[in-house]
DNA sequence: AGCTATTGATAAAG
DNA sequence: TCTTTATCAATAGCT
């Protein structure tokens, strides 16, 4: 029983405006479809819930009405579009992007002494002084590392120098002690760590040589 | 007068398909709106007439709803539609570029000499190794380029020197041609491109020198 | 476009 | 949520 007019404003009521939104909604898309049979058109509804719950209706495909939509209505103002502007944009991001690994490619390869037929003579010269450049600063960078291996290995020597001091002291102390093995490891490290730098002589083969970059790095030292 | 149900096909009469078409419509959008009104929904419906023209309702800004239909109704069903693949594409596609772009500038700057301190010995002997390979192809290109440049000269110098002969022929063909002005263009030149590879003297003091490419290039020769 | 008989929609209650 | 029912709203056919 229908009690006068129904006014035109927000149910306050929550559960009345669910009841309503659901019997309304339904109404809604039957219109929608009735006026989409009788008449041949074209329509889309879309209605979200308060809770933002989605119902839908389209007698076409949804996306096609909205496609439709967005032709007729939106070509003047579609250019705001969230999805228009952000393929935009992401495009624009790519080309300069592109752009930027060509020209960084083509210093490579100039870097690396290829492709040297498109530089001018000019460009040549300052080529070369950066690589010279480059170079110098590699080789202060090599050097310091080796003398930063250098003096790690000399401290690390002398630690070991020092361990093989102690054990020595213990022997005489305890004379009657097991025999050494040779697997034993802190002594092997101890005995194998004479490097140039000392001139004790060692009963174990093992032995740490520096030399060249090549044979150092083969050493497995950090 | 409503004679009967109606039934739900297409009314075939134009006319009356028409006027139906008009009445519901303005049925359908009232309805819309007093939902929306009604129950705080966000509604957006699409009408095209059967001639393609548009009508519209949506109570929020129609293209945010158009938006949030997108991502709500999309996510699961829209993984075909072009605009989105294409961004995803696009995104892809910029990922990798930002990649690779990040790795040629590390590589970069390392073949500059710089930031060396993440490399490690072995890494900074192969760009070493790499340097030296690039500045040995720089430095045959320059040689190259400068023996071209002589090659070039020395024709030049050929070609000017015949000229010149030429001339002097005429000169004694007429001995009372007017004095010879230092400014003449083409026989400056002429004097002035006695390069080392020639011993003649010329009496003009302007010279070109081929030395080291510092000089060389400050001659302004190409 | 208006009018009006009739069907359709739906608010409130069960 | 579904049904019922009393009422209001929409609208088909006519002018």
């Amino acid at each position: 029983m229908v009690r006068g007019k129904v006014e035109l404003r927000r149910i306050e009521n929550a559960a009345s405006r669910q009841v309503t939104f659901s019997k309304r909604r339904s109404g809604l898309m039957k219109k929608a479809r009735e006026l989409s049979v009788l008449c041949d058109a074209e329509i889309a509804v879309i209605v979200f819930s308060q809770r933002g719950r989605l119902s839908e209706f389209s007698n076409h495909e949804m996306q096609k009405t909205i496609a439709r939509y967005q032709k007729y209505a939106g070509v003047e103002v579609d250019k705001r579009d969230t999805n228009y502007c952000i393929q935009q944009q992401l495009k624009q991001e790519s080309a300069s992007m592109a752009k930027k690994i060509e020209q960084l490619e083509a210093s490579r390869r100039k870097l690396l002494g290829e492709q040297l037929g498109s530089c001018s003579l000019e460009e040549i010269r300052g080529l070369s002084e950066q690589l010279e450049r480059s170079l110098a600063n590699i080789r202060l960078r090599k050097d310091q590392m080796f003398m930063e291996q250098m003096e790690q290995l000399k401290l690390q020597e002398k630690e070991l120098r020092e361990q093989k001091a102690t054990l020595c002291e213990k022997c005489r102390e305890k004379p009657q002690e097991p025999a050494r093995r040779e697997t034993d490891y802190e002594s092997a490290a101890t005995a194998g760590s004479s490097v140039g730098f000392s001139n004790e002589s060692s009963t174990v083969e093992t032995t740490l040589s520096i030399g060249l970059p090549t044979a150092a790095t083969h050493c497995g030292l950090k």
